[in-house]
RNA sequence: GGAGAGAUGCCAGAGUGGUCGAUUGGGGCGGUCUCGAAAACCGUUGUGCGCUUGCGUACCCAGGGUUCGAAUCCCUGUCUCUCCGCCA
């Protein structure tokens, strides 16, 4: 959500940033908006005025005993008026909150320009991509193999797009997210919560899930959101609020299930869990201060980045380009594993700078000691990390030419002492 | 699911149709006093929007309605609490 007093003095800037994501121009049409309900507005206050002056002498002549019925005369005659200052007020006001709840952030400075992931940059690698002595396999292969990963039985009970983990995989999924929040709770600052998976339309509206986007998501019949992410509540825990500058940063954690309906990505990831309706993440969220958040986006990342070094699991990073970004970043980092069974790398994270567009929306602000201006927060986001393709990374990574999966030094504690998974009898 | 009670400023808690953006207490902030602190005393203390030294306007859970005028009356919804039922 953006600030239309700011759209007013920096027409050409907006319309610059809405560029680089590839939109045309809208500053122009913004303001006439604006300028109208202005307007509407300034007449409908200005009846009103006089209505409220009215009105007290109304009451002070009753209380004196007098006769008033000429003056409520002259007020009844004004409600017309104010009624259709009014009504053209919050029909401009309806327009404009709609045209710019459906805008996505401007790009910062520093974000490449670019229409996808192909002009999204390197920004570092990590780690020795593995040499196997044998075709590497792909995960869904080694887990079926293993008979502990079932497609064919999930989509008897959901569909396309499930799986069912049992026995060593089901408790490697356990195992990583322990992991990865006792790391980010224990040695990152992270105060981990437990938020609810359902919300409703306010808390997707907050973090620019809604309107636009309620496509990609499941909801329930009675109105509520499966959270694609625990970016959704974490986040919006802040809302409404006006912080003390000394709360400030917030560093929130998360492990929960992710909804998503998928529904833009028919045909892609078909196979194996790349792609799942249903996975488990996780999250870190910060709030900050408006001048910290970049330093903020930079920690964030490497927060993530430590998990896959835990795990030696070979990885490299990329800032996304204008055009690959969601829709409420003003900058994001991918994090992308490397997986030997498809020869390539695959996000695995994705952390993102929202600068003050969530908090907008949210109305979560703060107050700078001995300041008397509020200020909208910052709100980072990122998954610390995408716990399913995290399973993959370690099973196509570790593999073995007999198929089983060694287990990495970090996690073994987490697995009872297990080192290696092996294929179970049947 | 049934019955009842409630929702007011940072917190507690008044206010049941007229100068109420709202009594009072606590907290916070500033000051007096003190070497300093505590105590005491004095002052101050919400947010959005519009025009702008300042003024206007809106907001007492949310949305509608009645009225010249609503925190106060009416309707709908949400949430909280209590009791009963059910239940992990």
């Amino acid at each position: 959500m953006f600030d239309m007093k700011w759209i007013r003095e920096n027409p050409t800037a907006f319309d610059a940033g809405l560029g680089k994501r590839g939109l045309a121009p809208q500053a122009a049409a913004l303001i006439a908006l604006d300028e109208t309900r202005r307007q509407a507005q300034g007449r409908a206050q200005q009846i009103q005025t006089e209505r409220n002056a009215l009105s007290k002498q109304i009451g002070m002549a009753k209380a004196k005993g007098e006769d008033a019925s000429a003056i409520i005369a002259r007020v009844s005659q004004s409600k017309t008026a104010q009624a259709e200052a009014e009504a053209e007020q919050s029909e401009a006001d309806g327009h404009l909150h709609k045209a710019l709840s459906a805008l996505p952030n401007l790009p910062f400075e520093d974000v490449p320009v670019g229409n996808d992931e192909s002009d999204n940059v390197e920004v570092r690698t990590w780690g020795a991509i593995p040499h196997f002595d044998f075709a590497p396999k792909e995960h869904f292969d080694l887990g079926e193999n293993l008979g502990l990963m079932d497609f064919e039985t999930a989509s008897k009970l959901a569909g396309a797009r499930f799986v069912l983990l049992s026995g060593a995989l089901a408790r490697l999924e356990r195992a990583l997210g322990n992991f990865m929040l006792n790391v980010q709770t224990e040695e990152h600052g992270y105060t981990e919560v437990n938020p609810p998976a359902l919300v409703n339309d306010t808390t997707m509206y907050g973090t620019g899930q809604l309107p636009k986007f309620g496509d990609d998501l499941f909801k329930t019949e009675d109105g509520y959101w499966l959270i694609p992410t625990a970016e959704v509540p974490l986040t919006n825990i802040v809302a409404g609020h006006i912080l003390d500058d000394t709360y400030l940063p917030r560093r929130y954690t998360a492990m929960t299930w992710c909804f998503r309906s998928e529904a833009g990505a028919a045909g892609r990831d078909t196979r194996g869990m790349i792609r799942q309706h249903q996975f488990s993440k996780v999250e870190m969220v910060s709030v900050t201060k408006a001048e910290e958040s970049s330093a903020e986006l930079e920690r964030m990342t490497g927060c993530a980045e430590e998990i896959l070094k835990r795990l030696e699991l070979p990885f490299r990073t990329v800032v996304l380009a204008t055009g690959d970004m969601g829709f409420g970043a003003r900058k994001t980092y991918d994090i992308e594993v490397w997986l030997p069974g498809q020869n390539a790398y695959r996000e695995i994270s994705s952390c993102s700078n929202c600068g003050d567009f969530q908090a907008r929306r949210m109305k979560a602000r703060y107050r700078e000691k001995g300041e008397t201006d509020l200020k909208f927060v910052h709100t980072l986001n990122g998954s610390g990390l995408a716990i399913g393709r995290t399973l993959i990374a370690v099973l196509e990574n570790y593999q073995q030419a007999d198929g089983s999966i060694h287990i990495p030094k970090a996690l073994q504690p987490y697995m009872g002492g297990l080192d290696v998974i092996a294929a179970v009898e049947n």
